[in-house]
DNA sequence: TTTGAAAGTGTATTTAGCACACGAAGTATC
DNA sequence: GATACTTCGTGTGCTAAATACACTTTCAAA
């Protein structure tokens, strides 16, 4: 059996949610609209799930440290059955029959500080609203759906929240993260009490600039 | 690579949770003292990991619809790299040089209607507690470990513990098995709100029987 | 009838969850 | 320099959940 890797990549641009999306290269002999796709790849031989995880990010940006997670192993024998999925795999796979178990990894990125490589092995990549995803390539659609409802637990859970921020940010920014991600409105001042008492962030002596109304305080995470 | 399901399977005997081993066969010209591991197998061709799990299950015992659940992959490609771990692939696996990557499931039964299966694939079954588990083949240990972990987490958040228990069960057994599982006391009256509130047990019109006590009223799953 | 052993039950206190509105601090415009 | 505009930042009261805590009841056995 083939493994693969796939990286649902979470970026947020203050306003949406976004998922990181690689049009799939086209067989030069056929002519299908493209697929897009969640970036993954085969796991290489010596390299641990976690490792080909992170290539696979590195393949695309050359930011380092970015927040990983794997999430669920998608096997089901059919998931790579679909026509264009099989044009797709006889034309860039060595084995294009073999069957291919996924392992899913979400990953959050600070989409202010993320620059696409240049010569990414793969095709054009997109930022595409995580609430308004198109057709994908193989069983993806599923992927994301399932990284976002574990996105949405670990959020409430453990406060990661901030990863997909700049290092420096307002309140009312990660308030509007959280209500983006959960997809429902959050009371001001009650999420100011609890992200305060859970002390995952630490406030700056510094303050928002060049925005035309009172200034917000900064925050970073502690 | 070579894929295969793991499976911790937890029991519950009303005083210790349980971890059921099977011993390795061992190779007849070695005579190593034998290994104990997990119930597992490689996931074959045309089935799901869902469906390798069920029946990796029902080759140890003929209970059906018995819960399940993935819980991680685990992937290093060092993880199976013992000294008797490698002459038990030489002996047992037609690629035993074969990196194998595991996907790991832990399932909950209900350890009075247990039988294992005369004929069964493996060789003896133990049950163990799993607060003493020795020392295991490949990553067993490590497998078994994050199994714990994360069914205390879902036994907190979803109350599944009745799958554990006869169909009929005292709420001081339920609570016993919180207690054991979550490795610390929990006060009765507080407890029993909880559990009752949740609503995910129903009183029957029955007693306890054959006790030298006051008789407890029984419970079942709703 | 007494003993032993677990069952079953209520209240008071503390803590978290939730709803809700207004003055303060900046920028831009006239 | 007054006004308009926009977002920031804050506190209180109410309700629900979490926690701490002890005594009476019911049965079987001796």
């Amino acid at each position: 059996m083939d493994v693969s890797v796939d990286c649902v990549v979470f970026g947020f641009d203050n306003d949406t949610l976004k998922v990181l999306l690689i049009e799939q290269k086209q067989p030069d002999t056929v002519h299908l609209k493209t697929q897009n796709a969640v970036p993954g790849d085969l796991v290489l031989d010596n390299e641990s799930l976690d490792e080909a995880a992170k290539r696979i990010l590195q393949e695309l940006t050359s930011l380092k440290g970015i927040y990983l997670k794997q999430f669920h192993a998608f096997g089901d024998p059919n998931r790579v059955r679909g026509l264009k999925d099989q044009q797709w795999l006889r034309t860039f796979r060595v084995n294009p029959e073999r069957r291919v178990l996924t392992i899913g990894y979400y990953s959050l990125v600070k989409l202010s500080e993320f620059k696409p490589k240049a010569a990414s092995f793969a095709g054009k990549t997109y930022w595409v609203d995580v609430y308004n995803i198109p057709s994908l390539a193989f069983d993806h659609n599923e992927i994301v759906h399932k990284a976002l409802l574990m996105l949405r637990h670990e959020l409430m859970a453990d406060h990661i929240g901030f990863e997909l921020l700049p290092e420096k940010f307002t309140l009312s920014q990660l308030q509007k993260l959280y209500e983006i991600i959960l997809d429902k409105k959050l009371d001001k001042r009650n999420f100011r009490k609890n992200i305060l008492r859970t002390e995952t962030v630490t406030a700056l002596e510094e303050k928002q600039q060049g925005v035309l109304h009172k200034p917000a305080q900064l925050f970073s995470k502690k």
